[in-house]
DNA sequence: GGAATCCCTATGGGTTTACTCGGGATTGGT
DNA sequence: ACCAATCCCGAGTAAACCCATAGGGATTCC
């Protein structure tokens, strides 16, 4: 029940983001610096965030990347969402699947990863990263 | 975030020798079978689950498995930790350790794990095996 | 004794993870 | 115009993990 280094690293990039925003890109350099991943490894998991329409990137010298929105407005949901795929114990209950299951047993048990999935939607859907930087603040 | 097919078929496996508890032991093939769970594979689990203590096995000829306490007794979370690992996003919010964590920001990105953790962990420990076939009887 | 069981260790193919590498495209500063 | 700082992209890779399969050994009921 881990989430990989993609869903880490990205909050983090993104809360690093949050902390700097309206203040210019930052270069994916000072990131992976800060936050001590890998500078390449990290191209990649921005690189999947831009396509999601997360973050832009400006290209160039004094480039970088900046949060497509306010901290405010991105849920750390959205970005897991990207970076991991569906938030699902299951395959089985991901959203907008609907299998015909078979086993009638089998459905006891997908309600109880229903509920597993609506927990766990319910706290990363309702944290923002403008959350995360008052966190980060009062510690 | 997903769980492996170890605790999917283990909570199945478990479900099935809940809802025959009390009734003698259940042969590994007939859970097998009804789960439609590769026979060996399950093998294993079984003998990971019965060396936890949750279930217990009857040698030889009309032998088989059966739960070592009554269903309600038996938390999902229990399973799942046996076969699945510590109920934590991330490692460093597993139960039991605590790392000197060196960057601050990260432990902005640690209280949302935590709360994670603990929202997964919550569904999890509040559902037992009973509660599982109650739910199987209401379908 | 033999069939039905559980028990154990080893092995293997496929996928995923977490990177590394090398080069190309774009842009600001001088 | 050039150069350095950036982002962009695809390939490659070693290790780990997953999901089994294989084959035999030990135990117990009938």
């Amino acid at each position: 029940m881990r989430i990989s280094t993609r869903g880490k690293y990205g909050v983090r990039a993104m809360l690093e983001l949050a902390m700097g925003y309206g203040q210019g890109p930052i270069p994916l350099k000072v990131i992976a610096e800060r936050q001590q991943i890998s500078e390449h490894y990290l191209e990649q998991l921005m690189g999947t965030l831009r396509r999601a329409g997360l973050v832009n990137s400006v290209r160039g010298a004094q480039g970088g990347y900046e949060l497509a929105f306010p901290p405010g407005e991105i849920k750390i949901g959205q970005i897991i969402r990207v970076l991991e795929g569906p938030i699902a114990p299951v395959e089985c209950v991901e959203d907008g699947v609907d299998p015909a299951c078979e086993r009638f047993e089998a459905c006891a048990t997908r309600l109880l990863w229903e509920r597993l999935r609506d927990s766990m939607t319910e706290v990363l859907d309702s944290t923002t990263l403008a959350d995360l930087c008052e966190d980060a603040a009062s510690l």
